[in-house]
DNA sequence: CGTATGCTCAAACGATCGTTTGATTCCAGT
DNA sequence: ACTGGAATCAAACGATCGTTTGAGCATACG
């Protein structure tokens, strides 16, 4: 189905891989377990051996990209935090960046698609899975911005960090209207993206 | 399921108001036709014959709110229009307010997360329905922004509509981790929610 | 060499899906 | 009162779903 499989990795990175790329474009409910072990090459009885059902499986291609991006994105907060003075677009950076990047070097630009049908699907299972596995994260960043913008109340807060991650949500999953032109290459169409959203995000957290 | 229907109204409409909160608690996919001709009270063919299918039906799901909410929002685009000196607030609010109100008393609080998975999932052929029934609409408010944004480039426009579009999708469709307290009254909620989108959204637009 | 062990395979399981059928009920028009 | 089209109904259609089974294959250890 266009998705090229690599036949060198293992079983499971196979179904990780395809199953990634599947859920995206189809959604959880929409792509079967007969397309998707057919898109990597194995038998369709792997995917239950591997995984043990399919529910498992959503989770551990949830877990394989979660786990890079939040080492990458406390990673890069460490390093912002540790500067002398942090700005607001510096968090920003580290929040929005390594998930930008992700879509490149992870070979899952397609992971972000997953994450926000995730938050569209309203799954509880699913969304107390996202909650453990990405919670702490989100927490750490919410301290920085509350240290940067003292002037907010909590809930205040806790308000516009939403609808950051709104945005955020929908212009990494490509939902938009916004397409990459052809005379731009993909590097320097992500580094806009990326500029665009600390720009737009980094006015709407400091709203009077 | 939890879902009153009432049993005055015509068997389409009990259709389309049962599919509507099936499909915004368990996607396109996940509701099927035997649990929604259940829930409406109706029998289960008749999804075929007053609809013609499962797609068609969700296709009308769509209609039937797109058609209150464009007309809402472009009546309260033209009064704010038509006044002496409009703000980008006003223009905002013409945008969001009827969304809101369609929560409340279009019995459909539902639909905003029917929309919102419509955006999740990538089905070119409901794209393509939603541009024809709601392309016209954000020409019209993208063409106020540009007049009260004269400063912004037309990419740098479009891409600034694209996150508020994101933003705003994230907090009507419920996703958020923002919860109404049970001390505030659901009137109540939706007016402070419709504040704080407004002053983020028009603060990321104004961004420098 | 014999035999465990981890994995892959084709085939089948029962369940559920969207859709269709043909008979039956309802009701307005003459 | 009769008739014809619209609406509803139970039942069944073939297709596809996630999962399970048991035989077959490989590689490693005694």
């Amino acid at each position: 189905m266009g998705v090229p499989v690599n036949s060198s990795a293992s079983t499971k990175e196979r179904i990780l891989t395809a199953a990634e790329a599947l859920f995206a474009q189809r959604g959880f409910e929409g792509a079967s377990l007969r397309q998707l072990t057919a898109a990597a090459g194995v038998n369709l009885a792997a995917v239950n051996y591997h995984f043990g059902s399919k529910d498992h499986l959503v989770e551990q291609v949830f877990k394989r990209r979660l786990d890079q991006l939040n080492a990458r994105r406390l990673a890069a907060l460490k390093q912002v935090a540790s500067q002398s003075e942090t700005t607001l677009e510096d968090v920003l950076a580290a929040f929005i960046r390594p998930a930008l990047d992700l879509s490149h070097d992870g070979g899952g630009g397609l992971f972000m698609r997953v994450l926000a049908r995730a938050f569209a699907e309203h799954d509880d299972s699913l969304r107390k899975f996202l909650s453990d596995n990405y919670g702490h994260v989100m927490r750490q960043f919410t301290a920085e911005f509350a240290r940067l913008l003292p002037q907010l109340s909590k809930e205040e807060l806790y308000w516009r960090i939403d609808l950051v991650t709104g945005a955020l949500t929908h212009a990494m999953s490509g939902f938009g209207i916004i397409q990459r032109k052809s005379d731009v290459s993909e590097v320097t169409h992500r580094e806009q993206t990326v500029e665009h959203l600390i720009r737009f995000a980094a006015a709407g957290l400091r709203a009077p």
